[in-house]
RNA sequence: GCUUCCAUAGCUCAGCUGGAUAGAGCAACGCCCUUCUAAGGCGGAGGUCGAAGGUUCGAAUCCUUCUGGGAGCACCA
């Protein structure tokens, strides 16, 4: 049952022997006129060189002349050559009648499933959690789950920053500032000296110490770079410290996640790819793909066209590039290993482990170059078959009301924990105004979502503004109100105690009801196709949206007419079924109450 | 400098492969709670779609130039 479908067979069959590539139905945007239009007949008018009034005209005459049974569509011919459809309140019943039973709720799934890898999250080890690191979670989160509704099967992994030079940082730091004097003693078992006195204070503190200082403190970088390269080839007592400071972390960034209702099936990080770096590099090596390069080892990714050299102007200018595409840097001057290479090294990792038909790295839109090398060097060494697609979303960051990046008045940065801190203690405020008192966890579930809400409501790609007050409001287009819709319908649901009936569609506000389903329907399709869920939220509120008109206009439960009254009732069910879905799809809770 | 993304109502944003009168939410104004949850509904008001050219029967959407802004550009991730 596929009423977009039915109506473009009923155009190409009446098309006879027109050229139907660029047939093509759209939701129209005059809703007062149709449900649908096809703007076929302007498109090939130019080919044929008739009008394309006359050409819509005849489509038309033809359909009139095929149709033999009840009809499910008017179609109208309009100047200067639009081909209007309107669907049948029989229709639109019949639609409703069959969605009430349907488990996928009328969303059409791919036609091929595919097995699809999500890497998001991607917290680091040594940091706490703060707003920047918000976007990663929930746009991996929803766009997960959103595959999986469409019927791929979706595998994800948090992907820790575990493995870099933030890592030597903090050891390096920790121990000049005496927190490792027992492991570095003679003879010491590292294997049985506990960290508990590093807490994650601790490292919120002495990582931006040592990030700072790596920056004005040349000898201290280059320590911190041989810190990392032991780390890296697991030299104790480095390794161990780093794992317990590793365990500490991870247990902290897991809780927080789970406030997000974020979940992973894999909790890897970049370290786990490390039996696969040797392999990877020496691929690259095999196939003269990499040469050294002032020290380090490096892949030119650039094709044809691309990284020219610009003349130099003088004999001291620096070597500019047009087009510049650099090369990626597998191994840095010690040795060491880079972001780059644990990323291709874990492409190899998940081919041998899972073989998916494609790879979504969600992360923010400033490692667009890096994913684009990692992408290019995977195909060129054939670590990443032709036929896999890996794909970067990438992120906008979230700025604040100057629209420079969020940050607290005195210019720090705000902690995730705060910021889902804050949204509880408003969603607690509110709920106590409505009688609902002590429920932390239905707080959370209403917090959460209006944050949820409000940043997969935007374009993923664009920064966006991170508007606490307008979080903490939760008015107008926001994930409480659809909650909102969802808590009204269960009081209906929960007053009554007959069962819903046939729906049958009469009136203009029960149609607009259907036809933002079939909307929401479709916007699955359109987030899928462009890694962004705004437009399933979109849609989400427009549904609610529909069905609040209805809800202030009719009394359903005090309805005289026993057959309108259970078919609102059903109506209702539907729209109660389509919110929650579309909420899951995005990550979010639904509430019985608030 | 080069690469890339962006500019739409006072604010925050939608606008799908070009289509009919550019849409929401917030803020502000006016109505609607003795009736299923007012975190709601209804109604007005608010726009030279950054600028100028071009392609087209038709442009917020495509092309060119310009202006303004963000981000990235070799051993950070």
């Amino acid at each position: 049952m596929n009423i977009k479908q039915e109506i473009l067979d009923i155009l190409i069959s009446a098309s006879e022997d027109l050229n139907t590539e660029k047939l093509s139905v759209v939701f129209s945007n005059r809703p007062e006129l149709c449900d649908y239009q096809s703007n076929f007949a302007m498109l090939i008018s130019k080919e044929l060189g008739e009008k394309p009034i006359e050409i819509a005209e005849k489509i038309i005459k033809n359909i009139q002349k095929n149709q033999k049974k009840a009809q499910k569509f008017q179609f109208s011919a309009v100047l200067p050559g639009f081909i209007n459809i309107k669907i049948c309140d029989n229709a639109l019943s019949e639609f409703c009648n069959d969605l009430i039973h349907d488990e996928n709720l009328g969303i059409e799934k791919v036609a091929k499933p595919r097995k699809v890898f999500f890497d998001y999250g991607g917290a680091n080890v040594a940091k706490e959690l703060h707003v920047g690191h918000l976007r990663s979670p929930i746009v991996g989160e929803a766009l997960k789950r959103l595959h999986y509704i469409m019927g791929d099967v979706v595998y994800s992994d948090m992907h820790l920053g575990d493995f870099g030079l933030q890592m030597g940082l903090t050891v390096l730091q920790l121990k000049i500032d005496g927190y490792l004097d027992k492991f570095f003693e003679k003879n010491a078992d590292v294997s049985k000296i506990s960290l508990d006195n590093v807490t994650l204070d601790t490292l919120n503190d002495e990582y931006p110490k040592a990030s700072k200082r790596k920056d004005i403190d040349e000898d201290f970088k280059k320590q911190a770079d041989e810190y990392t390269l032991f780390i890296q080839q697991k030299i104790e007592p480095y390794y161990t410290i780093y794992k317990k400071i590793r365990d500490l972390s991870v247990e902290e960034i897991i809780k927080n996640y789970n406030l997000l209702n974020c979940g992973f099936d894999f909790c890897y990080g970049e370290s786990d790819a490390s039996p696969f770096i040797d392999k990877t590099v020496q691929i690259f090596l095999d196939k003269k793909l990499a040469h050294e390069s002032d020290g380090a080892l490096v892949v030119d990714v650039a094709r044809e066209g691309e990284h020219i050299p610009i003349p130099k102007k003088s004999e001291d200018e620096p070597q500019r590039y047009k087009n510049p595409m650099p090369p990626a840097i597998l191994k840095k001057y010690n040795g060491g290993d880079l972001y780059a290479t644990t990323d291709i090294a874990t492409i190899m990792m998940r081919n041998k482990d899972f073989s998916p038909d494609e790879i979504i790295y969600v992360t923010d839109n400033r490692q667009s170059l890096h994913f684009e090398q990692v992408f290019r060097c995977s195909k060129l060494a054939g670590i990443s078959p032709e036929k896999q697609k890996l794909t970067h979303v990438p992120f906008g960051t979230m700025n604040g009301k100057d629209g420079r990046p969020f940050k607290t008045r005195s210019g720090g940065v705000v902690r995730l924990k705060e910021v889902v801190g804050m949204l509880i203690q408003s969603a607690e405020k509110k709920l106590s105004d409505n009688g609902i008192v002590g429920d932390k966890e239905l707080a959370r579930r209403i917090g959460v979502g209006a944050m949820k809400f409000g940043d997969l409501s935007n374009s993923v790609a664009k920064d966006y503004c991170f508007d606490i007050d307008k979080f903490l409001a939760f008015d107008g287009k926001t994930g409480p109100y659809i909650q909102y819709t969802i808590a009204r319908i269960n009081s209906i649901l929960s007053k009554v105690d007959f069962k819903y009936g046939d729906v049958i569609i009469e009136e203009n506000e029960e149609r607009d009801i259907v036809i933002n389903i079939l909307k929401l329907n479709s916007a699955y399709q359109i987030s899928y196709d462009n890694y962004s869920l705004n437009s399933l939220c979109l849609a989400t509120f427009d549904l609610a949206s529909a069905f609040s008109t209805l809800y202030n206009n009719h009394k359903i439960i005090t309805e005289k007419n026993i057959k309108k009254r259970d078919s609102l009732l059903g109506l209702c069910v539907i729209v109660k079924k389509c919110l929650e879905k579309a909420l899951w799809t995005l990550g979010i809770d639904s509430v019985d109450k608030m």
